[in-house]
DNA sequence: TTGTAGGCGTTATCAA
DNA sequence: TTGATAACGCCTACAA
């Protein structure tokens, strides 16, 4: 009885085994004794249809993919919580892939998910304005794919973001209200989408206000810890900031980590506000004033904008590139 | 072209479909030229080896589930990263569970894994001491499990945990040594492996250093962010405890935001140890001193029983108990 | 080194 | 309401 299957099933209970596969896929044409008497055999036995023959049959996994740039983040792990949310709901699995922001993984799963794997992929962009071939590929396969939060702007897929822009450009100008007029920058990747939106903001809100812009506050970070706490570590020995805006939450911990061994004390010498969609900001010392993303609703919604493409009768149907609002907590570090 | 398969490639290079099998499988029993002839043309045309159909054929999927109570939670992100990086390497896929603490929801997923889906599963318990069957049926289909961090003493599985009791026993000391006299536990569930183990060192400590135990300074907490904060508040206010040693940290947290509204001071009034895996713990007001586990360690030292267990060879080994070391690091909340 | 063919477990179609 | 059967795409034993 170890390799238990349809047909032997339906062997023991004398019936065929077509009437065992209708018994399991909520069929109406199944007499209701016959489907209670093969379920109640079923679990007894401890038997579940095999999902590769399934899928194989139906050329439907029922499993997508989740791949984010980091998961010891709570931005990214909120926002697989929304994604997990609405997958369990419609009964699919969800494969998970972490890039570390690296572009060659990127592809590289993008390549390997080319085989059927997945039904759709949910994705939060790691790359660069580089050749997305390998994602146009996954349009050929029909399999759909939706942005998150980091997206490529050339590809023509629904997209969930927040207000980047505006948000930047109220925490800048939050800064400049407090005082500061040597703001620095600090961002992962300044040509990536999102890293160029919210620089807009800041740069037009330092244009409003008569601030000239000097490119050595643009602060290039990277994936290191170590390199980044030595290039904040520099630019505030040197260039001397009086304001940090921080596109990205662990830069804003970096320059925390600097500031304590420089002797440098926030709010007074140095105003931070960061993008950040840590749960315990309020907790720093001081207290971090963060723009928060709705990361869970963001995964909610990025989910539910793939299974509309998963079944949805039109498929030429315009992608939907959909905005959710961030929001700005001011807290200690930058009073 | 759009539906491709092995039988087509084979059709229009003009050879058969197992030389094209062979050329995916690292056969050797192939010539060179044929083989990279078939690769060239998969690879310009897009195609992989359908995934499900080999899983069928091979009765493998090259796929784990992890299934932990949160994600959202730099402990378990860790582990999960060092389980992944293993899974990688091994060209393993990586099917994500989250349990919400809820037994019911752990029961449901490993009953959902019996139908092949998955090769093994490594995962961090939800339960109590309940009726553990659902993981029996798992031995009987072959599917190995690995614990990590919380598990059930009597599954007889891999483990892989950290000196809990030692960790707790001296975390109450340290306590104990810098003048606290009644120390609350913070846990989410007494019961559980952990929360027992961990109750264990506390309680030893105590004795050693011949105080007496006060069932009232064990709290008993819930999955609920906000009843644990009212929880929280009430023995604050009512019992008045001078430390505490919290067996999770994000009750720590609940700590430190209700001493906020109450104006305790930490760690003046009230000193504080926990559990914890926080990048930041240095960063918080005041800094918090933690127990760290080495999560990502654990989440290879998992992956890697897992698949000692999936390639070897004697089925009837004994499962393997793996203890990593936690490290104490005390800082401002507990001085 | 390559080819042939059967079967992995399921389900949809068609017929009864 | 039920049953027989072919097919999903791949891989491997065996034959050539």
């Amino acid at each position: 009885m170890d390799n238990i299957n349809i047909k032997k099933l339906a062997k023991v209970l004398k019936i065929s085994t077509s009437t065992v596969s209708r018994a399991f896929n909520g069929s109406v044409d199944i007499n209701k004794d016959t489907k209670e008497r093969i379920l109640a055999f079923a679990k007894e036995h401890n038997f579940l249809p095999n999902h590769y023959a399934s899928n194989l049959r139906d050329k439907k996994s029922k499993t997508l993919a989740v791949i984010v740039p980091e998961i010891v983040n709570d931005f990214f792990a909120q926002a697989i919580n929304g994604i997990e949310e609405v997958a369990r709901k419609k009964g699919f699995y969800i494969l998970l892939y972490r890039t570390d922001d690296i572009f060659e993984k990127e592809v590289s799963f993008v390549n390997y998910l080319n085989n059927g794997k997945v039904d759709g992929i949910i994705m939060s962009v790691s790359g660069e304005a580089n050749d997305h071939n390998y994602l146009k590929k996954l349009e050929q396969k029909n399999i759909p794919v939706v942005f998150f939060d980091r997206v490529y702007e050339d590809i023509d897929v629904s997209k969930v973001t927040t207000n980047d822009y505006e948000s930047s450009f109220a925490a800048t100008e939050h800064l400049i209200e407090t005082g500061c007029r040597r703001i620095a920058y600090l961002v992962v990747n300044k040509s990536v989408s999102i890293g160029k939106v919210r620089g807009q903001g800041y740069l037009d809100a330092l244009a409003k206000h008569g601030i000239p812009f000097d490119d050595d506050l643009v602060i290039d970070c990277s994936q290191e810890e170590k390199i980044n706490y030595s290039i904040i570590k520099n630019v505030l020995e040197e260039i001397k900031p009086d304001g940090i805006f921080s596109s990205v939450e662990r830069l804003a911990f970096a320059t925390y980590y600097v500031c304590n061994d420089l002797n440098i004390s926030i709010p007074e010498d140095l105003k931070i506000i960061s993008f950040s969609s840590l749960g315990i900001a309020p907790l720093l010392c001081p207290a971090l004033s963060t723009i928060t993303q709705p990361a869970y609703e963001m995964g909610i919604k990025a989910a539910t904008l793939l299974f509309d493409e998963l079944e949805k009768k039109n498929p030429a149907a315009p992608k939907k590139q959909h905005v959710l609002k961030s929001k700005l907590f001011i807290r200690k570090s930058s009073m």
